[in-house]
DNA sequence: CCTTTTATAGTCGTGATGACCATAAAAGGG
DNA sequence: CCCTTTTATGGTCATCACGACTATAAAAGG
């Protein structure tokens, strides 16, 4: 049919689920709920929650990561749509069409308890287990999508605060990919890109750590990479 | 709310639309239909429908693909989900959640009337005036989709036959991106690149053109560039 | 036979990158 | 106070990919 003129449509739910992202302790983590009730309950489960009758799934993301985090003033945080899933059979209630987005966020704030007594943790990526519903499905597309960004974007940024180190940055970079990468040509790579980073003068992070105390960047202006940072040492991506 | 068990849920009316895309005499065309009905009726908009109970967004997009085109062996074909549409006044008569697709074909077939009697028509890219509801958004999103993808995918081959020269493959960059690119270059890329063309054996087409025959290539296996193959004289392009 | 047209082959300089090595500036331990 | 460890930062060098460009090959049309 065309222009959707024809035909009853039937009732759809429609709801929103997230893939938060975070850096703790030097490991990627993602925020996950135990869910209460049937099905799945006792299970794990991306937050999210249904699309309100007067807001977009992007306000409805928004809010539900509001509530989950406690975070209402988001400014550190970028949100992003992934894409729709839409299987009939994937909740076994009723229809429910859901759109996923993948969110990161610079320090990890406490989840706490939201609007609900559910309970709601930070669980490292790789031990973020079997998941309700086809939430494994959309965790493993949000992680790719986020490696995938890291390539040719400026978004490692999103996962830092707001002034950090070179060291800090790269470490996003290899958590996220889980690998190595050389110091020196990192540094390279990001101080000639222009609007990457900008440096904080005269500042210098004295944090305990033993060596040489690290400069201070902040996040630029520059939101595309060009040319991108490639991950090292793989023949075909997935498109 | 987490896991979304808390209160009623509204129901949505969910589509598909689609922009698909091929190449006709050397310039982009899009499939338009025009609406006969309220509202927007008499402007163009972009083929799409309702998705029906027992099948996926993916699902509802292929049958609304063949009934606007015929083609059932939809064997050349790609298909991408863009994104969701959810703004909740983007259709005036009801809420309407929208799910986005982008869609690549060889030849153009003529959009035989399908199931309905509206006009189907394939509109130059640049002439696909104002559309109904958010459809030029969506038309935007996708061209933009379609051109990066191109960057970083063996995708272009999806618009070419299954037998096609450098020079068409050629063709299909400079027609999306709207840029000229040096010939020898292009060939060194794409011939350079494992998996992208693989030669058909002692074939050329002689297809009455002037000049040297050009070698037949059918499109390898390999689904992604590596490096990419960037859109000439650009800074900073969208994330 | 000569011009035009298109395909294909090569050249050359530049810039980006990976693999290194070297130095600087801090902490900690003897 | 010296020396080792640790981390940050600076630099070299060969290779590779790419843009710009020139040259040759093979067809059609007059």
């Amino acid at each position: 049919m065309r222009g959707y003129d024809k035909h009853a449509h039937e009732p759809f739910a429609v709801t929103v689920d997230l893939a938060v992202f975070t850096l703790r302790a030097g490991a990627l983590h993602v925020l996950l709920v135990e869910r209460g009730q049937q099905p799945y309950a006792g299970h794990w489960a991306l937050p999210g929650g249904f699309v309100q009758p007067a807001e977009s799934a992007e306000t409805a993301a928004r809010r539900e990561l509001a509530e989950e985090t406690g975070l209402s003033d988001v400014k550190e945080l970028h949100l992003e749509q992934l894409r729709t899933y839409s299987e009939p059979d994937r909740d076994p209630r009723m229809r429910v069409v859901s759109v996923a987005f993948a969110a990161l966020l610079p320090h990890p704030p406490e989840p706490h308890g939201g609007s609900d007594a559910s309970d709601a943790r930070w669980v490292p990526y790789d031990s973020a287990g079997p998941l309700a519903f086809d939430h494994d499905t959309i965790l493993a597309d949000a992680h790719e999508r986020v490696g995938a960004k890291l390539e040719y974007t400026c978004l490692a940024t999103a996962f830092c605060p707001p002034e950090f180190t070179l060291g800090e940055l790269q470490e996003v970079y290899e958590t996220v990919w889980g690998t190595g990468l050389d110091r020196p040509n990192f540094r390279r790579k990001v101080l000639s890109t222009p609007g990457f980073v900008e440096p904080v003068p005269g500042a210098a992070r004295l944090t305990g750590g033993r060596g040489k105390p690290a400069a201070l960047y902040r996040a630029g202006a520059a939101t595309a990479l060009h040319p991108p940072l490639l991950r090292p040492s793989r023949e075909g991506r997935p498109a």
